[in-house]
DNA sequence: CGTGAACTTGAGTCTCCTCAAGAACTGTGG
DNA sequence: CCACAGTTCTTGAGGAGACTCAAGTTCACG
């Protein structure tokens, strides 16, 4: 592999709904020094891994896009979170003898396998690796509890506002255009995660369209006014109200 | 301190909604072995920290009963979990320079405060240490996942079964009733980690006691039917629909 | 015994869901 | 290159669940 210095959890924490955190200094290059490391390629639609398999390592996207879900016995499913370049994949099966929850590519993917035997190891050796992890999964933390408060506090509009600053401020993170992007997820997938229904997101993203605020082509994205996407997502009244 | 050989995470992930888990066998006396413990007491209604103060330590709920909360800049709340004696506080602030979230007492508290870099240290003399904790905050992300989970496809008396459920079981694990307890939060705090109104909280306690599953005196609960309260709360069909 | 907080209950409203139909795009095979 | 099916997306109409507003009750505490 390439010598890429991506981070585990670049990604701050959830746009505009808590503080801002740095990205964990952990390089994947660092961890690949002291764990024997596999490369795995997907194609859209594989699974890396799903619910009730045997939990025998923590993953690295270093390229691609998934989505992660948990999925009950009576059907119900939970999206709980997309993952793209530098997020670290796995980590809430830590302490569980099987994976608890689906994670399949949206995308052709690249991902890096970390044994997870040989990461505790690793981190007794390196210091800085035991931080970082542990780092990580704080992240993580803060990042679901970010979507908690989205959800149990936000108009299904604003949920769908947050949802696209959220992903703009990771695209932008890795290099890419905050303005403009195309989703890699279908509506029903925003939905499942944002705890809304397809029609609603559908719905959200015509009258955030129809306001001016954003263009949207289907699956393309284009971002008119960050200022006023953020003012609606935090809830903060005076632009809101406004658009 | 009594010699109390407690666990952190003892409580599974949350009732009926994923795998249950087995209690990480992190010991607290042999943390204390190995970090400087100091010992806080807390009356009611005061803070254990601030979202905004310094993170300096982890924090171990010995006795008592506390609620953590997310608050936005905008006075939006979110409650994302209580917590009771075995549990760890403060995890998701690791890698963050300040507390992100608010701690409450709902209860007269005994906590135990570990010193966040003494922890770290004490991980990399005692290796069982170290896992012990990853398993602590993979543990508190199942949990708020599973959370999502209900939240996101269950109805509000189906949340509020749940929820009832989860404490029962947490309080069995205590040693103490599953089936007869006193809840220590208010049905505003209950509504908001759920995502619900009090007044949804109360009609649908109101409407459980009426259907003979639950008997509700005030914050006084008593489980009449595990069974078709755990039928309501993981969505199975029949024995809800009986209901 | 008075005050305030917490809880309960009702009535009306609104957001989001459900159901349904149609449009746009994708990939396949003729 | 086009027809076809399948999936995804869009939009509308109607309904249901949860919210809002409001009043009244109970309880805790001084």
């Amino acid at each position: 592999m390439s010598a890429v210095a991506s981070t585990v959890s670049s990604t701050a924490s959830t746009h505009a709904l808590s503080p801002r955190l740095p990205a964990p200094a952990l390089d994947i290059d660092a961890v690949a020094a002291h764990v024997p490391v596999l490369r795995r390629r997907l194609l859209a639609g594989q699974h890396l891994f799903r619910a009730g398999q045997p939990f025998r390592a923590l993953y690295f996207v270093h390229a691609g896009f998934l989505r992660t879900s948990l999925v009950t016995s009576d059907g119900r499913e939970q999206v709980t979170g997309f993952s793209m370049r530098g997020d670290l994949l796995g980590a809430e099966s830590i302490g569980s003898a099987t994976h608890v929850n689906d994670v399949v590519a949206l995308d052709t993917c690249e991902i890096v396998e970390l044994p997870y035997p040989a990461v505790l190891a690793a981190c007794l050796a390196v210091p800085q690796l035991h931080g970082a992890l542990m780092q990580a999964l704080a992240t993580e933390l803060r990042r679901d509890r970010s979507w908690m408060l989205a959800i149990g506090t936000l108009s299904a509009e604003r949920r769908v506002a947050g949802f696209l600053l959220d992903l703009a401020e990771r695209y932008k993170a890795l290099g890419f255009s905050a303005s403009h992007f195309v989703l890699r997820m279908s509506r029903v997938d925003i939905g499942n995660f944002l705890a809304l229904k397809h029609e609603t997101v559908t719905r959200a993203l015509s009258h955030l369209a129809a306001t001016g605020l954003i263009e949207v082509d289907r699956r393309e994205i284009r971002i008119r006014s960050t200022s006023q996407l953020e003012a609606l997502a935090c809830g903060c009244g005076d632009e809101a109200r406004a658009a």
